[in-house]
This record gives structure tokens, sequence and C-alpha cells, in this order.
DNA sequence: GACTTTACCTATAGTACTATAGGCAACGGA
DNA sequence: TCCGTTGCCTATAGTACTATAGGTAAAGTC
């Protein structure tokens, strides 16, 4: 068993980083399993701790899927918000978006994973809670999509709301078979995904992408 | 309780047709609540019948699970295949594929949902046979996006299998907010998704695209 | 009209899962 | 050195869920 060395960290380990890893043990479970599959049996077995000692950290198992949901999604309007104020035009921004956007299924895919797919059997008021946040970053990218109309980078008969919904249909797609497609590099699915999308939105003739980094 | 009527039933239902109508009603509480979410009873509550009366149609709650999820995706693959032998160029045929691949959630949601998500939870061997008909779905779409490249039509460095996955992704993506979004009619969704699409897949200076039916 | 099959039903065995209650050893600060 | 806090632990109450066993009324078959 590898919980012996548990016994004695409590000075290492301050408080929030052993609730850190519980909340990622239960991303993991969570992931794999799906939120009514996976028992807390389950994520204990993880960390190496009993059962029942989960709820020193979680009041419930629904309070733990809503902290890794909102791990696995409050970033993203963050990052997404300073994209869009920052420099560059339409077509650079919307580049920067879907890499920040695939960012996460290198590290944190668990987070990721549980947040697209279990996000939905949270009850009510936390679901409302994590979806607002997931509203905010869709309007950001909407607005970078509307001000590439605007400004003429991208077609004018573009339907924003449905270009926003392509870009964040095709970015969380990634996330369901990332790690299991063979030769499917993380760098692959990027340059592959900002050129299609790019392709799609921009207007005819625009002039050539350019390779990023 | 709605169960009354069925009570004496047996001779203007042919047993086809029911076992038909328990599959539908696993589809339809498998997708609301997912896979281990939902209890046989939740099932049988549908139905107006007892938990225990499900026994009669299927082995097991995971047997309903495949019963599902092969009725999902068995339809796409034929009908792809219809399509990649059929007449056009690889843009009409792209075209075609994502307006049958987008079909079903008109009047098969649950269907497609529960295939999306919960066929993951198959146990080994029926996953794998579901897979199998994916596996074909997806080669078929793939050689239509090489032909495509093969012809001239579609860019010579498209990536053909990150297209494969960008137009399955983007397809799938649709039935996970379909009827939630508001003003995203079928009909929108199609036309955007395959104008967005085969921009992203043509040679520049291709021509306009055609409106569709 | 007896016999079989169909399509359910009741009852329950057996298991698994969440969450609470109460305990305790080690550590950190005074 | 005493005491509060932290980070677990054991034990279990209470619930819910799958699947089986066995029964039965009505419809279909001969």
């Amino acid at each position: 068993m590898a919980r012996a060395e548990r016994k004695t960290a409590g000075a290492a380990a301050p408080r929030r980083r052993r609730a850190d890893e519980i909340v990622a043990a239960a991303a993991k479970v969570f992931a794999r399993r799906g939120y009514h599959g996976a028992s807390t049996q389950d994520i204990a077995d993880v960390l190496g701790i009993r059962q029942a000692s989960l709820y020193y950290y979680f009041q419930s198992k629904e309070s733990a899927l809503e902290a890794v949901c909102a791990d696995g999604v409050e970033d993203y309007a963050l990052r997404a918000l300073a994209i869009q104020r920052g420099p560059g035009g339409a077509a650079d921004k919307v580049a920067q978006l879907v890499i920040q956007h695939l960012a996460p299924m290198r590290e944190r895919l668990d987070f990721t994973l549980a947040f697209l797919r279990e996000r939905r059997f949270l009850p009510e008021p936390a679901r409302k809670r994590i979806r607002a946040i997931e509203k905010r970053y869709e309007r950001i990218i909407e607005r970078v999509i509307q001000e590439g109309i605007g400004s003429g980078e991208f077609r004018a008969d573009l339907d924003a709301r449905m270009a926003t919904l392509a870009l964040l249909g095709l970015g969380n797609s990634a996330a369901l078979w990332y790690g299991r497609e063979p030769g499917a590099t993380h760098e692959r699915i990027v340059q592959s995904y900002v050129e299609l999308l790019l392709r799609a939105f921009r207007v005819d003739g625009a002039p050539p992408l350019a390779r990023m980094h």
C-alpha cells in the first residue's frame, strides 16, 4: 500500500497543495469512469487513503465534481480575454484562441474531459456557476469573430455564432480522442485546426497563412 | 399508472416493435442521465412497466446499452458508403456526408447522444464491435477526402486524417447542444458546417459553393 | 378446449455506494 | 510540556440498484 508515506506528510505539504491532489485524483477518476461510474472508493484508491477520508476535503461527491469542473474551465475565459484585448488581427487572435484552447489537453486532459462530459451531472446551482464561466468564454470568442467580420478580415457572410460553436466543437472534440489517435501530436492538431478554421473564416484571396512557431 | 393499456397489447404489437420501444426508452434515459446515472427503474418508468420486466427484453443493462449504441451508429457507415460510391465530386460528397451525419439529430438524437457519450462504458467485446463499425465509417470519410486531394479538388497539403477527425468532431459536437442552442435550426447548422468544411478543404480559387437543395 | 407462448407481474437476494460519527497519532506553537 | 489542529482512520447506518425466481392472465395454436 502506497499510503505509508502520507502518514507524516502534514508538515511538508501545506493544506492547499494536498487539496489540489485530491481534486486532481477526482478529475482522473471522473474522466476515466464518468461521474456516476466513479465511486469515492476509486478516488481514495488513487490517493492511497480510505474512502471516508475524502470527506475531510470535500462535503460531497457532487462538490468534488464542481471543483474539478471549475478547475477545468476557469482559465479559458481569462486567457481568451487577454487574447481578445491584445494586439494582432482577427486571424492572429483566432489562431491564438485555438492554441490556448488546445493547450490544456497536454497536462490537464483529465480536467478537460471531466468538465466536458460530466458537468451536466452537477446539481443546478453549481451547473449554473460553471455555465456562466463557459458563456463568458463563448462570448469572447464570438466577439473576436465578429470583429474579424467587421474589419473585413473574415467573410461578411460568416455566421459568427455557428463559427464560434464550430471552433469550440472542433477544439473540444480533439480532447475526446487525444492520446488514443496514433500520430496525432499536439502540434499537428493545432497546426491543422488553425489552418482549417482560418481558411473557413477568412475572405477569399486573403494572404497565405503564416506558419506558427 | 399508464400501464393498464399494456396488459392486453400482446396482439397488436408484434415482438420486434415492442423491443424497439424498449431500446428507444433506454436510449432516452441513457442520453439524459448517462449510462451509470440511469437506473433500469428509470427506463421502466418511461415505458410504464416494472423494473424487472425489462429483463424479459434484455439480458443485462450493458446489453441494452449495446443495442442503443448499435442503433445509434450502424446506419452511418451504410449511408456513407452509398455516398462515397455514388456520383459527384469530392466537394459534393463531403457536403452529402455532412448532411447525412447531421440528419439523425432530428429524430434520433437520443441514440446519437447515448452512442457518443456512453459507448465507452461498454464491456470490452461489445465496445470492439461498435468500434469496428465506427472505424469503417471513418475510413469511408477519409477516403472521400483523399480522393478529393487526388483529384485536385482539395488542397494538396490538406491533412486527410485531421480533416476527417475535424468533420466528425464538428458533426458530433452539434449533437451535444442541438435543441438547446436558440436559433440554431437544423438547416442553419447544416448550411454553416458544410460551408466551413468545404472552404477549409478546397483549393484556393475554387468556384463558389452551390446552395444546397 | 387443452396447451403453449407472450408479456408482463411480485418479491427478494445480494451487492455496492454515500456520508456520518467518533477516534487517534503526530505535529506546531506557546 | 501541554494543547489545539491537521490529516487521516474504523465502523456503520441507510439507501439504492441489478438481476433472478417464480407466478399469471390473456392471446395464439392445434
